[in-house]
DNA sequence: AGGTGTCAACTAACATGCCAGTTGAAGGAG
DNA sequence: CTCCTTCAACTGGCATGTTAGTTGACACCT
């Protein structure tokens, strides 16, 4: 008897039923509920789900293509496990993209969209003050998100988010001992300064000084949670 | 009675069915073999490949969450057209990309990426004074190819490919009057002499420069090719 | 007891039958 | 003649039966 609530299916609403299912098993995989190595078994799924094996088959044909599972043919199909190299690779990516996305934020950006980050910015003070970690990660996340949002690039907002899938899911490791949200704090704050005062270069330097220092945190969890990362 | 004969299908001998079917769509599609706007019938598609409905249907869901593919709930896939602006966002996405990875690459190369490099530039300019656009066009794409791939980031070529599928579907557009090719031919010479230093920041510009110009040669394509381009 | 061959149970992959939503054209009303 | 309604044919989405390949364990041979 395995742990039975998803938390979710039928109340998202939303487009066909494949779609459905996707949703909530990116969900469960990203916020660790099925933790990386865990197998999936088909019949399983489609007992909890109350569905048929058409849109679980669809559903982890997509994730696989996005790397959140390994599918061995005719075998197995299991959750992807973390390794520090694709780590490294998905920073980098990030870091290309997000540093010439907040230079070109920082050129154009209108009053209204500044409006919008510092609000973001005072509820992270907030919640940091409360040592809300969780509430504070996703304020951390709609941050970029928004900045993202604001190349007016919508494609690029969405690719920003399908290139950094991994790090998201290594990022929940080291939530509970979030010490850093006052660093965290300041370097938004340099951002926010650059953009406020429309200096491409220097949003540029704060961006990747920024993202830069999560890659020397995210290496010792290969330590901390052998079970996560991939064995090689 | 269309045309039937999709140049290969058995010989793909890798892997599942379902990921054959996805490659031969997948290269019709980019080579306009199958041109945008064009219906996709699974029954034909079926027909013609001689396999059951279920691995058309898993290609098409995997081309359809990368772009290539419209497909309308309960009536309709179609192969997706072109935007204008979509292009733009590629653009925008392979410049940050391929501008971080050749600054890496300048600093870490071996002579002997070097020579691979230089090696790939000589047959540039053979084909170039054969008027052989169309060699001339894939020696241009593996030439970016071998800088994502000296990255040592085999997730950051791959990724760089997927980001700029629509940007190399139109290019196809303008192979038949490419009078460019010396142009081209200088600015990748450019990149690779600023490789050849090891100077990051030149190869930054260069890099910059030879992609940025490719969207102004895009523009007049939304009138020349009015069929192939979203009707927004 | 250690290594090996075989077999049974499980898995994903594929084929096919069924259903619901969409669309476009034809026919009737104004 | 134009617009609206209706309906039939076609589409993709879903369920389920069938097939082939992998795996792990048990028994058998050495």
């Amino acid at each position: 008897m395995v742990a039975d609530n998803l938390g979710m299916d039928i109340d998202s609403l939303d487009g066909p039923l494949g779609h459905r299912v996707y949703s909530v098993l990116r969900n469960g995989i990203l916020d660790l509920t099925f933790p990386p190595g865990m197998v999936l078994r088909k019949a399983a799924l489609c007992e909890q789900l109350g569905v048929s094996r058409s849109p679980v088959a669809e559903a982890l044909g997509k994730l696989s293509s996005e790397g959140l599972v390994d599918i061995i043919p005719q075998s197995a199909t299991r959750v992807s496990q973390l390794s520090l190299g694709e780590l490294r690779e998905e920073s980098f990516l990030r870091e290309a993209v997000e540093v010439a996305a907040v230079a070109k934020v920082a050129i154009e950006r209108t009053d209204e969209q500044l409006t919008r980050l510092s609000r973001n910015m005072r509820l992270q003070a907030l919640l940091a003050e409360d040592h809300d970690y969780q509430g504070f990660f996703e304020a951390d996340v709609d941050f970029h998100a928004l900045i993202m949002e604001f190349t007016g690039y919508p494609k690029v907002a969405a690719a920003a988010g399908q290139l950094s899938l991994q790090l998201r899911r290594a990022r929940m490791l080291l939530l509970p001992k979030e010490g850093r949200s006052d660093e965290t704090l300041q370097e938004h704050q340099a951002i926010l300064d650059a953009i406020r005062h429309q200096d491409p270069v220097t949003a540029r330097k704060a961006m990747s000084a920024h993202l830069g220092q999560l890659i020397t945190r995210l290496a010792p969890l290969e330590q901390q949670h052998p079970t996560y990362f991939r064995s090689t």
